[in-house]
DNA sequence: ACAGTTGTTGAAATCGTTTACAATTATATC
DNA sequence: GATATAATTGTAAACGATTTCAACAACTGT
């Protein structure tokens, strides 16, 4: 149980100063052989680990990314977060997680600690309303990317899914299958995925002269017991002839809401979700769903921040870029 | 843009020492009101963070406990990363997540990194190959708690699910019922969960004296595909009159090969699966399963860990703690 | 033998905090 | 008013690495 195990110690031991050590540790080239040789045997010897934390402060560079999402259990984000990592380890960068949990308080606080601890960059799918801290960590230096969610009049590198479009494809083939009377459960209008998917709806209507009638139209919060809750309501309506959920977990819960009802899937009532959960392909008849290249969104979103960190040390930034990724519409037999 | 905003700038604008910032930053009791306001009013003002990479050097703690498990985007190892989170931050630690991917050289690695960064204790679902490092580690005064998994012969606090009994309980109800031909697809035979969800199938066999048919166990990985291929040879058996599934993903491809073949559940062929996903209560009839306490898993694998790497600093070191949890088995109509 | 390379090393400054210790000032006690 | 005590501050030494700079040795070509 060796207390205080440093570079110094290393040193001492192989009879080398520590800025010989230190030169091994990074591979730099002009260290005799046997130097070389007589330092890593120590090294492996005594199991010496570099302090990292020492290294950060002396190099000013962490090699370390944070990222923030809403909820790590959510099927979505757990995805991106993968994404993130994976894309962070190819770059030789590692990750910091964090669990916004979509709370703004505790998204400022989050980014106070990543602050704090000196990440090189930071990915963010954010609430929308810190805008005034994202913007003052930007002009510091740490640049943000965000994903899947903007912030209004924030200038920084944003990876986002064609809500809009995708959803206005799923109406627009419920409509052309026939179905007049197309209930909906919308997410949070506060946030931009709620806002286009809802807005998708609308185009499709309006592209195919269908009127969109009174009441058809829910408010949910993204939430499986909200989606539940608004299904009961929207089945209360005798002419709904289909429904069309904005986001898997609420689908979970208005596709439990139908089974409890006793309606059959598509004949008494057609379905269909946003998101493409593991659940919509087992069900039998399998659900029509929209996928989202997940994946890619927090791929995309990790290189684009690494490549701004190592250009920023460069000097010049480069314009904000912004990029929109198409989702892809399943048709399986529910609708 | 500014450069460099350190302790020392923030003494400089309020006119103290930095001693005194300092003092402000940790609520040292001593110091005069007037000389806090000053110096909270310049942090304000300047946005000032701490730079916490100094200050877990000079410290020695970072706060932080080393998260390694075997992949986030399974709902079980998500749902203790998120358990042991929500414990990090109640406990004010942080956390660092680390996808080890069931793979030795992975997991080693992480440790490794996680040892450089000097985390304060570390969180293992372990492969069971690095007991070295690990014990060489724990020596040196970094706690590790192992969860849901164990390492042959490593000295420290352990937290798993009673696989077997949970198991044995399953299969038991299925031979009640009747069925006298269950197959069972098993998991990896060097990996604890696998061995004893096995064990539980022949404790359950022998207990109620029946005997285990030839072919009627077959070797998976805990992936979907392995579940759905073992499922079809299984189902090449005429006698098969149920099916018991020793983990969600390779039920959910199990499920897709009955489905496929045409076979009703229960009808045709029993099913019970290990693990609780959201679609076995979403499916026709719901499927019989093992719910995990996967939450409290990892909760009290960081409440004992923390309280560990609180009392190491009071120096005397305690027995190791093993704690085991019991499984619920919740009936559905699929068996 | 000399100057100019090239390869190899070490001494010491530095990164941004915390903290032991000393120094100073204010308050209380007699 | 002198002295003891408590409150408040500052100085400077850590923490453990990296990196600049200079020094030295061993070659090279002349």
């Amino acid at each position: 149980m060796h207390r205080k195990l440093n570079i110094e110690k290393v040193a001492e031991y192989a009879g080398v100063s520590t800025a010989t050590v230190s030169r091994v540790l990074n591979n730099y080239p002009f260290v005799k052989d046997e130097t070389r040789r007589k330092v890593l045997q120590v090294i492996r010897e005594t199991n010496y680990q570099v302090n990292a934390v020492a290294r950060n402060l002396r190099r000013k560079k962490t090699h370390s990314i944070g990222v923030i999402i809403s909820n790590v259990l959510s099927s979505f984000y757990s995805v991106i977060a993968k994404a993130v990592e994976d894309a962070a380890i190819r770059n030789k960068f590692s990750t910091v997680l964090c669990n916004g949990g979509d709370s703004p308080e505790k998204e400022l606080s989050y980014l106070k600690v990543l602050h704090e601890n000196r990440v090189d960059g930071i990915i963010l799918s954010p609430t929308g309303k810190n805008r005034d801290y994202l913007s003052f960590l930007i002009s510091s230096g740490i640049p943000v990317t965000l994903v899947d969610r903007t912030v209004k009049g924030l200038q920084c590198d944003t990876v986002l899914v064609n809500n809009r479009e995708a959803s206005r494809e799923v109406v627009r083939y419920m409509l052309r299958q026939g179905y007049r009377n197309i209930g909906f459960i919308a997410g949070p209008q506060d946030r931009l995925t709620g806002i286009e998917r809802l807005q998708g709806y609308y185009d499709a209507h309006e592209n195919e002269g269908v009127p969109v009638h009174e009441g058809l139209v829910k408010m949910g919060d993204f939430l499986i017991e909200s989606g539940k809750a608004r299904a009961i309501e929207l089945l209360e309506n005798g002419r709904l002839d289909a429904l069309y959920v904005s986001n898997s977990d609420m689908a979970t819960g208005a596709y439990v809401a139908i089974k409890e009802k006793g309606l059959r899937i598509p004949e008494d009532i057609g379905f269909a979700m946003f998101d493409d959960p593991d659940w919509a392909s087992l069900v039998t008849p399998g659900v029509s769903a929209v996928r989202q290249p997940v994946y890619t969104l927090g791929s995309t979103a990790a290189d684009l921040l690494v490549k701004r960190i190592v250009d920023s040390s460069g000097a010049i930034d480069k314009e904000p870029v912004k990029i929109v990724l198409e989702a892809r519409f399943i048709k399986r037999g529910s609708v």
